[in-house]
DNA sequence: AGCTATTAATAATA
DNA sequence: TTATTATTAATAGCT
């Protein structure tokens, strides 16, 4: 589809391989536009150029929810940390525990004077306020992502009890209304009324 | 380029919209891999389709270091506060309310002795520890929650879908559905009734 | 960035 | 699904 056939093999010439990058690039995006509004479905495409530049686009829905989506999908692979680990880990970042054992040291001083303590525990205060901080976001970060995943576990819930749904009505189209059967029919209606779960 | 131009909106028919999304799925991830070997660069693909089932591809690097790639960029945009504004109702708990109030009221006294005033410190001082304490204990409870919630819509998901996939087996014994990775690792069968749901 | 000669993707069909 | 093929759509090489 251009001038002459070429082989699928990395560009050698800097520039036109810069030109590739960005024709090829924005007909991926195209693509991607169209298949999403031609099937009903959500893309996300991610690229990162030679130089390390990023580009992104989604469709039919935002790339966050597209990722999480994913993330949702891998979660097994990352479950093996329990929360506590997940904390202690996100909790030690260097920069933190540099500080408190800088300061530590320091206060092995033990005859220091009034001012000195005094400045010792401004700079203990400022070190707790910042640890906090940092904890509170983390673990407000961890949360939102949580109740994201959330959000998308039950949206794909109904969408799967509403298949199963449908599949049970075109199987048994009539059988409406409460005739005399003794409900406890084994395999009908059961799809249905586990469905709602979640309040 | 088929045999008719087409216009790029939803295609009504159901069947040939899954067709179409099969084929230009293929079309794209294929595109994909050219654009990464051509141009030297890193390309993630993520599609999910109308039916919820998600298609994912990458060529260069990772998926998951696609993804972190896109994260870091947009780690600002994603430190939203409105989940501040739900802690800050958790915290308004009528005793520690109190608590606070109480010791906000003895403030006012401003010619206090220096006795009077170290006390009333040590008792801020318990007053937030109280506080901070049960803020984080909060916090961590949320937490558990949300994890266990996570878990049990999972489950509920895997069942659900294993459920639909052997109806579609009695209704057509033959004709496996579309491959992908989806979250067909159901593997366990389903007691699907008794569901143990959130609390 | 535009412009076409060409190749590549794919819609209809089976 | 998969294969075929008549067409359209994307793009390589030049400006």
């Amino acid at each position: 589809m251009g001038r002459r056939k070429v082989e699928i093999k990395r560009i050698e010439s800097k520039s036109s391989r810069q030109v590739t990058f960005c024709k090829r690039r924005n007909g991926l995006i195209e693509k991607a536009r169209q298949l999403s509004v031609l099937c009903e479905s959500s893309v996300a495409i991610l690229m990162v150029s030679s130089t390390g530049k990023l580009y992104t686009s989604s469709y039919g829905d935002s790339m966050e929810k597209i990722i999480k989506r994913y993330e949702i999908q891998h979660a097994d692979e990352l479950k093996n940390l329990d929360l506590e680990e997940k904390f202690r880990k996100y909790l030690s970042y260097k920069e933190l525990v540099d500080i408190v054992q800088c300061k530590c040291e320091e206060a092995k001083v033990d005859d220091a004077s009034v001012e000195s303590l005094n400045s010792l525990e401004e700079q203990f205060k400022a070190a707790l306020s910042v640890t906090r901080a940092r904890k509170t976001q983390l673990m407000m970060e961890f949360l939102k992502n949580l109740e994201e995943k959330e959000k998308l576990l039950r949206e794909e819930n109904q969408i799967l009890a509403s298949q199963l749904t449908k599949m049970e009505k075109k199987r048994l189209p009539e059988t409406e209304g409460e005739g005399a059967m003794s409900s406890e029919n084994s395999s009908r209606n059961s799809p249905p009324e586990t469905l709602p779960l979640l309040k």
